[in-house]
DNA sequence: GCGAACGTTCGAACCGGTTCGAAGCATAGC
DNA sequence: GCTATGCTTCGAACCGGTTCGAACGTTCGC
């Protein structure tokens, strides 16, 4: 491969010149510069991304830390893989992936041996056990999840309590007095999954305050289980018009167990759900929900993350926690509850 | 951040002792080696990934490069990505994971630039603009997904014909006559998804040469189009007994079609699908199907590109083209045709 | 007692870029 | 005519590792 060296010689003139004009920092003849590029181009010449790193101290490579969690859904994972792949690719960045199943040890040696200018936190705990790493590591980071303690990065996460009361309150105004939510499994809360009881705490506070009912139940993450939880909610509760969905497993069992019970939407049953809009487009949830915004949410870290490393004027400032607002995706699945005597 | 040069002067030795004292290349006194041991330990000493590419010419990084297209199916693709990435970390790699929605020029970048010691190609198509870049690169190389030329690259990919056999003869075996295989949509054939084909052509070839009648066709990867699609399917042939799916768009989407035809499997149509055990798992689809096996197409890749990458003399030979035996995993979809008079 | 052999350590060179300071040279100004 | 100025280019140093050859001191064998 032709190194830096080989252009210069080829160009008849010295490495440094030859750095020069091809990156611009130093003018150069107009002569010389022509050259340059040509033999540059005629070489095959590419830079070599160590050797650069080494001089500069810049990779221009985020770290994007993903976990694989047994139950979390794949198409949302996938959503958030994307959208930080493609806003990296736009600014210029590569991506070095890693799952990290052992806790926060590859986080350290990444940062520690400066293969990226940046992380991003994929799927972050309350107690995250990479982000003390992630703080006292020279690299900026960006979350996407809301942590405990959110100090020294920005983080990016769906407004989870905002969801939960839209939800209750989009069904109040409709006329339910009776609602049912199914969230995540309850391991998910102890491993750190806060956005199940955030979402179903503020949802329980609306639905009092509003004089509501609501049943809040764990759900399994994995069929056919869920699907036998479903029935068995649905058949607990028979007054309940409403059925709030914050766990992607029971919205892709549910049309099959309201198959079973002979019950449609919105007739019999009003249903809203939580879950990325890709997730609803392949499985063909007919069900209005909320969107969780993957895509977006890996976007944002990401543009955050590369103004921090740029240091650009407005990203000095102080780290910024951006909750996004939920919206409601209408698809139909709601109305007023049925009339019964 | 502590270099070897901050470690050799707490130990009181050359850069050099202190770098052999580290790696073991050549002998050191265990009094000097524990020296070193512990100030490296105390200055939280992580040799920079720069610096020591630059000097080894090794960066113990595998690129990834995927193509997220846009009817491929997450949960798929999520394994895939698993797979590789679980045995990297094994392996001692770290991933750069590139989507190179814009042809091969990320290829040809990361392989220039020596970003990488090995490349695995994902959603290999039949003609591969990557596989020319990837050829004349320096690095060795590894694919998923079988292309039409496999010189110069191991190939390690599902055997789609033995695929599209299998299926057939398990639902002759059973009495089927008259069978329906759904496919990929045609523009999964036109941009390279040569398996839909092979699948299908093996299927078509095996069901002539037993007398069975076969109807192939081409299904859409959304939803609520496959539906209908399927619909109209059942409709056209209701002297079909046995459906095939190689179309993951449709087996999520055929529950609820069977429910509104008032059908059930096996008791009126025998039902075999090919997708990942993953896919089938989330969804509960409850139908008998052929394990795609992404996972370990994935891990079979990383495997093999980590042999060739470090010499070993099992991959020094010649270049490897792997199509796993396809298995069908009963789920208890697939009877005896119903009997008609 | 002397040279050979060995184990241990050091210094220097190298990987391939970037960047700083200075030198060379032509032109302008006085 | 001589110095000041500006443009262009060069050489050297540096980033932080690894590795080669040589130097050093000890021990061994004869």
């Amino acid at each position: 491969m032709a190194t830096i060296g080989d252009v210069a010689r080829a160009a008849g003139v010295a490495r440094s010149t030859a750095s020069y004009a091809l990156s611009g920092r130093r003018s150069v003849s107009d002569e010389v510069r022509e050259r340059v590029r040509r033999a540059a181009r005629e070489l095959g010449y590419t830079p070599n991304a160590g050797a650069r790193t080494l001089a500069t101290s810049q990779t221009m490579v985020i770290a994007l830390l993903a976990r694989f969690l047994p139950d979390e859904f794949a198409p949302a994972m996938l959503q958030y893989i994307q959208g930080v792949s493609d806003s990296a690719l736009e600014a210029g960045y590569d991506i070095l992936l890693s799952s990290d199943p052992y806790g926060p040890a590859a986080l350290k040696r990444i940062t520690d041996s400066r293969m990226a200018d940046g992380v991003v936190l994929l799927n972050v705990a309350e107690q995250d056990d990479r982000l003390p790493v992630l703080r006292s590591a020279p690299q900026p980071g960006a979350l996407v999840g809301l942590p405990g303690d959110c100090t020294g990065v920005d983080v990016f996460d769906l407004d989870f309590e905002e969801a939960g009361r839209a939800m209750v309150e989009h069904l109040d105004a409709l006329g339910h007095r009776e609602l049912i939510l199914v969230s995540q499994p309850e391991h998910v809360i102890e491993r750190g999954g806060a956005y199940v009881w955030r979402l179903q705490n503020a949802a329980l506070e609306t639905a009092a305050a509003r004089g509501v009912t609501l049943h809040a139940a764990y759900g399994s993450s994995s069929q056919p289980d869920i699907g036998r939880e479903l029935h068995a909610l649905l058949e607990a509760h028979p007054g309940a018009t409403g059925l709030l969905l914050n766990n992607e497993a029971a919205a892709a069992a549910l049309p099959t167990v309201m198959h079973e019970r002979a019950l449609s939407a919105p007739a019999d049953l009003s249903v809203v759900g939580r879950y990325s809009d890709e997730f609803a487009r392949s499985f063909s949830l007919p069900f209005s929900s909320i969107d969780a915004a993957p895509h977006r949410l890996g976007r944002m870290a990401v543009r955050q993350l590369v103004r921090r490393i740029e240091h650009q004027p407005t990203a000095d400032g102080p780290h910024v926690v951006r909750l996004i607002t939920p919206e409601l995706l209408d698809r139909g699945s709601t109305a007023p509850p049925p009339d019964r005597q």
